[in-house]
DNA sequence: TCATTGAGGATTGTCGACAATCTATGTCTG
DNA sequence: CAGACATAGATTGTCGACAATCCTCAATGA
């Protein structure tokens, strides 16, 4: 993912993804004997890692008990939707106000690059991954607000996308998510921060909608 | 604060405590050495406290360099403050749909409370303190959003009552306060989210509109 | 049969020392 | 005299071992 200058970040790293990747199942223990073994080292350097993945909530540590991966509920899953549905959205506002004009037109090239690999439906799967990321990341980017950065992709985005295999989302339906996507650039263009707020919190809202459907029926059971 | 089961949790929360209060300056050094003679014990609880203090964004590590003291600039104390305004007015939003009836009428009492402190012009700087947080801390818990509670309550609150000492906000203005309070109170009882996000959003936004207003000025020099 | 309790083993927390890296001071050269 | 470079000191990263704590599971008693 990125440079690692000390061990401690590499193994902090590879954990990461392998925990976002699934790898490493929701709940399992992470002792720090079997890390030694696997990734090298000593116990100080992995010891440093998980720590590192308790601050970025992918794992969860107990004193005296060790670390797990982190299990979420459905409920806390609607929490962090319910979050990140709000600062998105917030994010959209101020990107309206405040992304320079070369940024507005560098995103329409985004998404005319989105339209034709969905045209060729080549990119399907492409714009199912990291093209929706791209988008979202711009546009969060854009709002010039480094903690909303830092809250965005640094904490919600990576336990999302550890639980997106679970939720069947709006990447599914990726023609209509291009089309909310031009119209949320349009809002920005022509610097409408409301639209463009609500143009967002619709967007991602049928995911929020769909995770609290399956939330209601899980309940009656 | 809470109860330490481990040296680093001790150590941490002190270290926290002592940030907050401003013993420590922002910018300032922590030395891993300096702390062992001061604290006691090893490196390694040290190392570990230092870790969780990044963790909460009191300080900021570089690989071989140590860690400091956090410093923000006046456009990242702009960003975290446009961020609590917007989830804490969803957290108003949220507590007048989710929170219980009792739950309200506790509300109430405290602010009558509030109220009465004032009155006896005793409780003017308690007001200020624990007072103001007490009510900001039930409409938070009051969202029924985990996540939401952690991110106001764990990380923002610390670097907002650090910086506290450098904007003359709302805490100055009791009285003006005490009646917002209640409006907001009245908005969550009658079950009216729109208007209890308002409100707080209003609430709120003066401290942002100050702090902006001194960031416009600097940065006319 | 079930709850309690007490080793035993395994795991985490802590320690002191060594290696790797950065910072600062002083020297040398143009 | 200014700037680059090298050396020395200090600081952080890593290591292996020891101490403290928890979990397991079998034995015991009601």
């Amino acid at each position: 993912m990125s440079e690692a200058q000390t061990l401690a970040e590499k193994v902090f790293s590879e954990l990461a993804t392998a925990i976002v990747r699934g790898e490493l199942a929701p709940g399992e223990r992470l002792s720090e004997q079997a890390l030694v073994t696997r990734y090298g080292g000593s116990r100080a350097p992995i010891r440093e890692a998980i720590q590192k993945l308790e601050a970025r909530n992918l794992v969860v540590r107990v004193p005296h008990a060790g670390a797990r991966v982190v299990s979420l509920s459905l409920e806390e899953l609607r929490d962090i939707y319910e979050v990140r549905l709000e600062l998105e959205s917030m994010a959209c506002r101020l990107a309206a106000e405040r992304m320079s004009d070369d940024e507005i037109s560098a995103l329409e090239k985004l998404l005319e690059e989105h339209a034709r690999s969905i045209e060729a439906d080549q990119g399907l799967s492409y714009y199912q991954k990291s093209g929706n990321l791209d988008f979202h990341y711009r546009i969060i980017e854009g709002s010039k607000n480094s903690r909303l950065h830092q809250m965005l992709c640094g904490d919600l985005y990576h336990i999302i996308r550890m639980y997106r295999y679970r939720t069947s989302t709006s990447s599914e339906r990726p023609l209509q998510a291009l089309k909310e996507h031009q119209r949320i650039v349009e809002a920005i263009k022509s610097r409408d921060p409301q639209l463009a707020e609500l143009l967002m919190r619709r967007h991602i809202q049928v995911s929020l909608t769909n995770l609290e459907t399956r939330l209601a029926h899980e309940a009656r059971h």
